[in-house]
DNA sequence: ACGGACATCGAACGAATGTTCAGCGGGGAG
DNA sequence: CTCCCCGCTGAACATTCGTTCGATGTCCGT
């Protein structure tokens, strides 16, 4: 019947070490006096409580939601190196495909620290639905000698959620200086992104974005109801195109395959934007969330681009779940 | 209504101190590092961990017994023809008469185990500071099915630690049913006691306690400063009779003498609760120590309507030295 | 607006904890 | 018996933790 712990060996030694461990941890007691009451040095009970540490003789449970989250993000950190993690617990229990408002929430916390502690001079954005929600739930903040600068091309056919309307609100509620690229986001050929790329106020845009101290971004993906494609950024053949070459997620006007390397296709040459090579060595932070992101998130962490992460309770469980187990 | 729940919402801070606590005790990064990872200061950290600690967010198990302690258990099985015993090494070497914290503890962890193994269905409840504190000590761990009944009556004048407080604590952390019964501690009379019986949802709550697979109670003392008199369920002069009448101890509103016997007082015959007969071949767990304890604790395992027994180091040892030597 | 009560923050310091290392002693092989 | 090996021990040191205190910010009432 009620099979308790009738049975436990609990061997000499681990006797003591479970004693001490009781003192120290539901007792309260410091080493010094589980020394003094056990008669011993105090070096031995810190080596005692080691041990039971080790043997698993203490079970520690943390109460409260966000449990889970905070076992996702270490699970996360660690599978992919990332130097920080954020899983928001789930708002939308509704099956809304991006959970828009909470990573927008989170990203704002997540920015909001940054500028608060005045780690981030310059600070790189991208673009999407996400950031621009993010910049609308940024407590206004007065920061000095802040800038923000846009790492694409802003000018677009979509007035919303595009880069320099991204910017813009970032600074409007900063009163930060913002620079942009007053260029679209595509060139229409390959010769076109040459000549303005020579822009000087592109080239000053640009140069800014590589001192940047820390980079924000979302994550595109690849499918007929894509952002991209409904704003008519890139069209069904251009979409045709990546899916052919096996583009499974866009970042900063890049697109990449399921490896997280650049696919071959037209439009990716076509882009105006930093350099991903240019990113390597800074903080950079994505927010990506929804049913239809995560291979896409797995594949970019994969590369090491990117170092820290924002997403929602249930996305981070699917990326976890589907990851290839290595690493 | 007794409310047991008073604390503020506070979602993103108590979120903030979990995430806080479970990177520090579970993630075993040190303060520092948590610091840096959640972009806040060292302190910051620290005072979040604290209060994570206040709010009692963090539940510590050790697993296994000093060796000194399973001899004991040994021998208060063999003793007392008991199923199981847990004695919990003493942390008290002060003069705290009761040692509730450990016993709160030692409680949870035998509550933890017999919910984790699905071993109980019904689980019948008494009362006191000790099951209160162990309440409050026992993990969040959703359990469907399950479903905690309270073996007295509840309303009374002090709202804390009384049945219907314990019950609530239970179930809010278990997510369980619970069922209480909505009539007063001690009835005025005896003829009160049986309209009082008489009520449905009395009647309900208590046949649905003898269907109980698992019983955990505590065990009262009959003294001036015991918890029953301090709180006014009981006057002086009840008190005296009692004494005049070898009453030693009480459990589920029982009063019983040195023998275990139910004592002739006028007041046991006014207690709302489930009969003793009704506990027979189930599993019955009692919580109980302190130095005022070692004497009920005797009397009532020695009529075998105990099966289990939670007590600390110090009353185990006061518990079978005092005992009759026979057996 | 002003000022005061109050909360919050982080540098700094002392306490507690974890780790290293030289010394000790027992036991087995030569 | 001597020597070496090995594990244990605790002093000393290094790190981490918890608390205090003054500074700074925030809210609210006059």
């Amino acid at each position: 019947m009620f099979s308790g712990e009738a049975s436990r060996p609990s061997g000499g030694e681990n006797s003591l070490a479970t004693r001490a461990a009781w003192l120290s941890f539901i007792g309260g007691l410091t080493q010094d006096e589980i020394a003094s009451r056990l008669s011993m040095s105090r070096v031995k009970v810190n080596r005692l409580i080691a041990q039971a540490h080790r043997d698993g003789l203490i079970r520690v449970f943390i109460e409260g939601t966000p449990q889970e989250c905070v076992t996702l993000e270490d699970r996360l950190c660690r599978m992919f190196g990332l130097s920080g993690c954020f899983v928001a617990p789930m708002l939308d229990e509704g099956e809304r495909p991006l959970p828009v408002e909470t990573l927008a929430v989170a990203g704002a916390r997540v920015l909001h620290n940054a500028l608060e502690t005045g780690q981030a001079r310059i600070i790189g954005v991208g673009h999407g639905r996400t950031l621009a929600a993010m910049a609308d739930r940024l407590p206004r903040q007065p920061r000095d000698g802040v800038r923000f600068v846009s790492l694409l091309g802003s000018l677009t056919r979509n007035a919303a959620a595009n880069p320099f309307d991204v910017i813009h609100r970032l600074c409007e509620r900063t009163g930060a200086e913002s620079y942009f690229l007053p260029v679209p986001f595509f060139a229409d050929t390959g010769e076109d992104k040459a000549v303005l790329m020579a822009q000087r106020s592109v080239r000053h845009a640009l140069d800014l974005g590589r001192q940047a101290d820390l980079v924000i971004a979302g994550l595109g993906e690849v499918a007929s109801g894509s952002f991209l494609v409904k704003t008519g950024m890139i069209t069904v053949e251009e979409l045709d195109e990546l899916h052919r070459l096996g583009a499974v997620g866009e970042i900063l006007g890049r697109f990449f395959d399921a490896k997280g390397r650049l696919v071959d296709a037209e439009i990716n040459a076509r882009a105006i934007a930093i350099d991903l090579a240019d990113l390597q060595g800074k903080e950079v932070v994505i927010l990506a969330g929804g049913k239809s992101k995560p291979q896409a998130i797995r594949s970019i962490l994969s590369t090491g681009l990117v170092t820290r992460l924002v997403t929602d309770e249930a996305t981070a469980h699917a990326v976890i779940e589907a990851a290839p187990q290595g690493n």
